[in-house]
DNA sequence: GCGGGTTCATAATA
DNA sequence: CTATTATGAACCCG
């Protein structure tokens, strides 16, 4: 992994020399730090904390065989021998009186799909329905209108249960009759269940909502009250009191690349009118002035304010799309031409209202970059990794003269010394090609409780104790989910110049919930107790797994009977504590800065490699983020006991600029 | 590994 | 209550 890492970076010519990278192997890691001109505002890693007294040596973790001493954190009801997913308990009572999958049934037309589904009825089905098992937590004041914080915990809540559902779908057997729709069927829980808001249709401004949010499925356009249509892209609504169609104004549109639309100008979007397309049973045909066509020139007229999402092509996801929300438009004329087909089609002009930040340019202007990165403005360096990374990280100060970060080697993964040893060798499987989430007997299955970590497109499920992915002596090497954490990181990132934080890490890409970003690489430092430790005190590079961190909650949340509130966290389970320096060397993770209102946080995870099992910190984004948005996590706050005498409980403290309305104020 | 077509779905609405 | 509508999403294929 470590291997044939390059040195660092070649600056251009002209650099000060204090800030010159300087190229070296890295074998020869050497804390070169060329005078600290830069001074020490960088709100990266925190200084060190004591180590409780009971502090050690790392060593292995997980016995393989015999029960993980893994929490079971969610209803699952694992017992010690790990059983497959399909055993997800079966006695739960369809809540709320209502099974969620009568809204599933088919007319029952054609009596063949009837079988089918009998069929299968009784085992990932029932999984499906304790998911509905849960408390909605939302007033009938919030279900209309939102905030900020309702806006976010729906999102969340819905994606966490959208993951849930395809772990489920994808532990079933392969080429099984298969719904594959888990947002729809998520969805449908949420609606079913009353977990929404904004529900209340308005013209203009959602509550919690802000322009260059983004949104992974249509369904999530729903449930946040910005597009209330499943599939049509005019969404509109009655004006004051009457109902005749006539009278109906447009209040939100989604341009997704469907129809012929022009979108040149980030401020003005030439929008077709729907109908007239052809299908299975009829040809292309003229569009009609009704429905959203008709609403939309009732918004010409009546000049009301029109929300614009626009759809783009999701890249990690060909077939999908995300959708950014682009603040709000009035239509300024409309027209009649001829379509592709010969027909009449209705064609909108819409003009952004003034005074808006509109998400569009940033979008464009990242398409430009991707296809010519040294069209960034600000650029410093192309690519900060030397192409350790399989995608390149841009350097980029726009803010002011400082030419780079201080010196330091670029390294992808964290880097254990040789006294690490194991205690007992790991167990890896004997999946030929990929690991299978619905095949019981495999090992790795078995060490994650059943429990697939990820779903098919390397997502996170949910926050675990330990995530255990396959090895290096596990053969499933082409096609196996389980190595999310190894196969580096996807993400376009930039480093970049932040104002008074130091440097920073945000992506170009706009990135899903749960995404893997990428590990915090480094070296681990080895405290032996009694000796000081200056290594890490004055150490503004360093991860601790063992400090406090603000609890929160990511995972879907079912009641299930006896397990009371020993649910409340989504603690994890870390046998020692593990301290990692990226001040030598590092990856882009020693650039995340501090926030108190995150979006991305850590997960363990542990794998083996030379019969040796090492645990890794690896972080996941906690919901959607748009593109260019800093990617912050919480540094947590370091244990006071060291057991071993003074500690200035002081030490290390900054201010903290997160800016969030939750902010502590500091941080270490 | 795309782009287009097909299939299976949906929430809101009339 | 049911049918209709629609810029969806996943999958299949060449």
């Amino acid at each position: 992994m470590e291997g044939g890492v390059a040195g660092n970076t070649v600056p251009p010519n002209s650099f000060d020399k204090s800030q010159v990278y300087d190229v070296k192997p890295l074998r020869s890691l050497l804390p070169v730090f060329p005078g600290a001109t830069n001074g020490p505002p960088f709100g990266t890693a925190p200084p060190n904390s004591p180590f409780p007294s009971g502090f050690s040596p790392f060593f292995p973790f997980s016995p393989p065989q015999g029960s993980p001493s893994t929490p079971v954190l969610n209803q699952n009801h694992f017992n010690s021998t790990a059983v497959p997913i399909r055993s997800f308990r079966a006695d739960l009572p369809t809540s709320n009186g209502k099974n969620v999958h009568s809204s599933r049934k088919r007319k029952l037309a054609g009596s063949s799909s009837v079988k089918k589904k009998v069929k299968r009825s009784n085992e990932s089905e029932l999984a499906l329905a304790a998911l509905a098992n849960f408390k909605p937590g939302i007033s009938v004041v919030e279900k209309d209108d939102g905030n900020r914080e309702l806006v976010e915990t729906v999102l969340m809540r819905f994606d966490a249960l959208r993951r849930k559902v395809s772990q489920i779908e994808d532990s079933k057997e392969p080429h099984s009759e298969v719904f594959k729709h888990a947002n729809l069927k998520a969805g449908n829980i949420m609606l079913t269940k009353g977990v929404r808001t904004n529900g209340k249709k308005r013209i203009g401004v959602v509550p919690g909502v802000e322009i260059g949010d983004i949104f992974f499925f249509r369904m999530e356009l729903i449930l946040v009250g910005v597009h209330s249509q499943s599939m049509a892209g005019i969404d509109f609504m009655p004006m004051k009191g009457s109902d005749i169609e006539g009278e109906r104004v447009a209040v939100s549109i989604v341009s997704a690349g469907g129809y012929e639309d022009d979108a040149e100008d980030p401020d003005v979007l030439v929008y077709t009118g729907q109908g007239g397309n052809a299908n299975a049973d009829k040809e292309a045909s003229d569009q009609k002035l009704v429905r959203g066509n008709l609403a939309l020139e009732r918004s010409l007229h009546r000049a009301n304010e029109v929300r614009v999402i626009r759809g783009f092509k999701d890249i990690f996801h060909p077939t999908s799309k995300v959708y950014v929300y682009d603040g709000l438009f009035k239509v300024q004329e409309s027209w009649i031409e001829k379509g592709k087909t010969g027909c009449n089609i209705f064609k909108y002009k819409l003009v952004r209202t003034p005074g808006q930040t509109g998400a569009f340019s940033t979008w464009k202007s990242i398409k430009k970059w991707r296809a010519d990165p040294s069209s960034r403005d600000g650029l410093i360096l192309p690519d900060l990794t030397s192409g350790a990374e399989s995608t390149p990280v841009s350097l980029v100060n726009e803010v002011d003269d400082e030419k780079g970060p201080a010196y330091f080697t670029y390294v992808s993964t964290v880097k254990y010394p040789k006294s690490f040893k194991l205690v007992q060798p790991s167990v890896g499987c004997n999946c030929s090609d990929a690991c299978h989430p619905g095949n019981s007997n495999c090992p790795c299955n078995q060490k994650n409780g059943g429990d697939f970590p990820y779903i098919a497109n390397g997502n996170l499920v949910c926050r675990k104790p330990m995530i255990y992915e396959c090895g290096s002596s596990c053969p499933c090497f082409r096609n196996c989910k389980n190595r999310v954490s190894q196969t580096g990181f996807k993400v376009r990132y930039e480093v970049f110049k932040t104002r008074g934080k130091g440097w920073g890490l945000r992506s170009w890409d706009p990135i899903r919930a749960g995404t893997f970003l990428c590990e915090y690489a480094g070296e681990v430092l080895e405290k032996v107790e009694g000796q000081g430790g200056e290594d890490v005190e004055n150490n503004d590079y360093v991860f601790h797994t063992n400090r406090v961190y603000e609890s929160f909650k990511w995972n879907h949340e079912t009641e299930s009977a006896g397990e009371a509130s020993s649910n409340t966290g989504e603690a994890f389970d870390i046998p020692t504590p593990l301290i990692i320096s990226s001040k030598n060397s590092g990856n882009v993770a020693r650039f995340m800065n501090h926030s108190c209102s995150p979006n991305v946080f850590w997960q363990p995870i542990m794998y083996e490699q030379n019969n040796e099992a090492f645990l890794h910190i690896a972080f996941f984004t906690k919901k959607h983020i748009p593109p260019m948005t800093e990617l912050t996590y919480d540094y947590g706050t370091p244990l006071h006991t060291d057991g071993m005498g003074s500690y200035n409980a002081d030490h290390g403290k900054k201010k903290c600029l997160c800016g969030s309305p939750k902010c502590r104020g500091y941080f270490y």
